[in-house]
DNA sequence: CCTTAGGTATACCGACCGGTGTGGTTACTT
DNA sequence: AAGTAACCACACCGGTCGGTATACCTAAGG
């Protein structure tokens, strides 16, 4: 995404909220941009269609979530690898939760033509490269193994959480420590 | 859910096949009753609302999962448990997966206030309460524990599979294998 | 000094949304 | 024979959808 004018950056910022908040076929641009002090015109100006708006909040919010993980240090491979349970944990916190943005976008965006499709596929496929990766240098036996089954508890934890079950990211982190072995 | 006139049973019917796969604000009535050869009339006149339609779908479809689950047998309590993984498999296999239909609903319809809401939510503890039973038959030694980590990976496979990643259902069963130690 | 980018305001477009009203037809029940 | 439940056809409602058109304003840069 190429730097935004300051009435672009308003409405990205809205759109996000409103989207993740309320879902995206609910929301209309006609709020986005009133939300936003801003008129459809300037809208349109700056993202082309609702489409590309959806896609533009969905990838600046991959980058955040990658953003929040770096930043989440640990001192050996396995706490980092562990630690991304914390890390879901302490993101889930910050705002009142409503699911995992990307699986919620799937669930309203049924067609894979769709250019929010690929933002959504590549991050559960980064994630999933991620905890590979940390795995290999903790010195795992089956680095891909695991990781394929961090992925599911990882997922699962964002669907429990928002069907209202407590303790998702703790039993977790539990789970994959006892895979570790 | 209260049996249906002939009518109303082809209208759930398609109603379900297009919330699923295409999504809920996504669908009319309109195209609804038209795929059913009903008139709105006559939807209205069965369900009073659009939104105790998508109950009544969601409702229904719990129903069938939790009979699919029951004709699935297995000789032990471990073998049901884990057998739990290829019932969504199988499930998975009928048709062409467009994820868990709970979860989507959850993306869709924000407020909590929503009657589709509880159908969710009741799937879920009705999952975890269905391991949690299977596991303490079974022996394990802490099943409240078990079950919760086996909703994770049952909800991961879900995501996982509709973000495109191949064999989900395998890695969980294979995954809650080494959970039961 | 004049152009251009980035805005403003407002009105409009056709299409579709969930939901209702009116009235007529069929078929089974009492 | 009368009544009723289940259905059809069709027209209509106010409201909202994503997107566009016209016209004007303002500040920064050559």
């Amino acid at each position: 995404m190429q730097k935004l004018t300051p009435a672009g950056r308003r409405v990205l910022d809205v759109a996000a909220e409103l989207f993740y908040r309320q879902g995206i076929h609910a929301v209309g641009v006609e709020a986005i941009a009133a939300g936003a002090g801003v008129t459809k015109k300037t809208l349109y100006a700056c993202f082309g269609s609702k489409d590309q708006l959806v896609t533009a909040y969905l990838t600046e919010r991959d980058q955040r979530w990658r953003d929040w993980l770096a930043e989440w240090g640990g001192d050996s491979a396995t706490d980092r690898l562990l630690g991304t349970f914390d890390a879901l944990a302490a993101w889930m916190d910050r705002e009142d939760f409503r699911g995992c943005a990307f699986v919620n976008a799937l669930a309203e965006l049924p067609s894979a033509d769709h250019p929010a499709h690929a933002v959504v596929v590549g991050q559960k496929h980064w994630m999933r490269d991620y905890f590979a990766d940390l795995a290999r240098e903790a010195g795992v036996a089956d680095p891909e193994d695991f990781a394929k089954s961090a992925l599911l508890l990882y997922e699962g934890v964002t669907v429990a959480a928002s069907a209202g079950i407590d303790g998702a990211a703790a039993q977790a982190r539990k789970a994959a420590a006892a895979l570790l072995g």
